[in-house]
DNA sequence: ACCTACAATCGGTAAAATTAATTTTTTGAT
DNA sequence: ATCAAAAAATTAATTTTACCGATTGTAGGT
């Protein structure tokens, strides 16, 4: 196969083609003139085409040489802009990020981080994605997500997680039910009780379960809502009591509803952690971080 | 300074983008694995970004790689384009020629040649300048033209020229005019007469005086014309009498016109050289060899 | 715990780019 | 015609780079 010609060789060309003086096009290209000579007789053997006319006293472009001159420009021109699309991509948070949130946090905490993170970093492009852990888990695996924010643990092979905060759980009951009366609450006075949980599927029932030591078999309220929301008007109702996360009532998942009340549990540890998950190769790791701290700073009530 | 990119790096990247693997990509560039990754880093070393995430499982392409891949396409397809231009313009006479023809010829040759040049390369496309011998030798010179025809000699430095053939002068004399009498006509009997030339500046001028072996200072008549055109009628008048480049008179310039009569020369030698003139560098120069053909084939009279 | 698939890395060698010096070519001037 | 000047081409030596084959390291699947 005929070589093909170099960036290089069309620098060269483009430089004579302004001087119109091998000696001249060399210093500008810092090198020798004979690299440049041998340069611009590579690019003619690579095109099979003559583009200098030489003589001892001038150096013309011929017809073909002009055309193939201002395609040159073009395309350097094209290589320097490629360049700076790279150094502006260096800036931090810069450009796009996929980030795929979980429903039972996106509601929460999205209204409070996004106002400041645009104003912080205005070329941000975040682009969000709510859905179920197991789905977001398989989105960024696949790389149609660049990053996750839902509750921890949650296994993912070779991503690198990165602790928020604590979410904890808030007991909501209807006005006037009996465990209002206990002044310390502890995960052991919901044995019995009818709990309101979301489907299967939320993390954040499993992560519920589990922060109140509780068996899925124990429930002995077999209906199960689909979002927070729904919860609120069943748990007034008095069709039982519900586990809420913390962000959601500090965001107003209450506000407006009557005949709710909530308890704080006294026991430490009934609460689910709040945190980022990226594949680990993903060269924009500090990216991330740096995002993380944002929503560590913007957390729902803090 | 940080080293440039190189269209090399560029079709590995796309090449990876493509099958999102590099031992695939690698295949597809007909190199090894390794000089493939090596060419890769060094594409990210030279513009400061990541544009690729790497695991032993998969390939993804970050945000700027994306970016950059599609700026890369561009670019590679547009380095294409040029390499079919160059291949194009390898046909001969198949680009621009910028030919500069004197004005005692123009008009008589080409309304023959350029229908049958047209019919054999289409692609051609004739840029035709009129000008004086002097003014369009300058314009080769400059580059702005590529190929001279004109009546021969004229000296042009570092000029190839190439022979058509030989237009002999006629002489044009008012009908009844004396010299009509003359069975064989000879230069020796323009002596006396009051003869019609173009002014000066026009070769044809000094082609004549010299063919047939006349002095600017024995012509008589102080009036000189300015075209061919012009002088006709005043022969019709009986200003004078004139000579008229045969090509001239069988391209019709005498057709309609009464009170002409036309007389050969019964020596050999009573004519001007017509030729063509380029640069002795100019790398086309086969191509002008091949546009004389032509110009011989269809020479006026032929 | 082993095997597989993959990209990164290493060491050696072949190829190429580059330079400084020289040669050739051309052309204007004497 | 000869000379001198200018400029691009060429040459030969050296440095640099590109490339390959083999090996290493890492994760995942069995």
């Amino acid at each position: 196969m005929a070589p093909q010609p170099t960036l290089k060789q069309l620098r060269y060309l483009c430089a004579v083609a302004q001087s119109l003086h091998f000696g001249k096009a060399a210093k500008a290209c810092f090198v020798t003139q004979s690299t440049l000579s041998a340069g611009i007789n590579e690019l003619e053997h690579a095109l099979g085409a003559a583009l200098l006319e030489r003589s001892n006293k001038q150096v013309l472009i011929t017809d073909i040489g002009q055309k193939i001159v201002a395609r040159s420009q073009h395309i350097l021109s094209d290589i320097e802009a490629l360049k700076e699309d790279a150094v502006k991509a260096q800036a931090p948070l810069s450009n796009s990020v996929r980030i795929g949130i979980i429903p039972t946090i996106a509601p929460f905490i999205l209204p409070r981080v996004l106002p400041s993170l645009h104003q912080d970093f205005p070329e941000l492009r975040l682009l969000i994605r709510e859905d179920l852990s197991e789905n977001l888990a398989n989105l960024l695996l696949q790389g149609e997500l660049d990053l996750l924010l839902m509750a921890l643990p949650y296994p993912v092979n070779n991503t690198t997680s990165y602790h928020l905060f604590y979410d904890p759980f808030v007991l909501a009951y209807p006005t006037g039910h009996p465990i209002a009366d206990v002044k310390q609450l502890r995960t052991r006075d919901l044995q019995g009780q009818d709990i309101l949980l979301l489907e299967h599927g939320h993390c954040l029932r499993d992560h519920a379960l589990e922060a109140c030591k509780l068996q899925s078999s124990q429930l002995s309220l077999a209906f199960e809502a689909t979002s927070l929301h729904t919860i609120v008007p069943m748990v007034a109702n008095g069709v039982g009591v519900s586990l809420l996360p913390e962000m959601a009532i500090n965001e107003g998942i209450l506000s407006g509803t009557k005949n709710i009340s909530t308890k704080e549990f006294s026991e430490k540890g009934v609460w689910r952690e709040i945190g980022l998950l990226w594949r680990a190769k993903s060269p924009r790791d500090s990216e991330y971080r740096l995002l993380g701290e944002y929503f560590k700073n913007n957390r729902p009530g803090s």
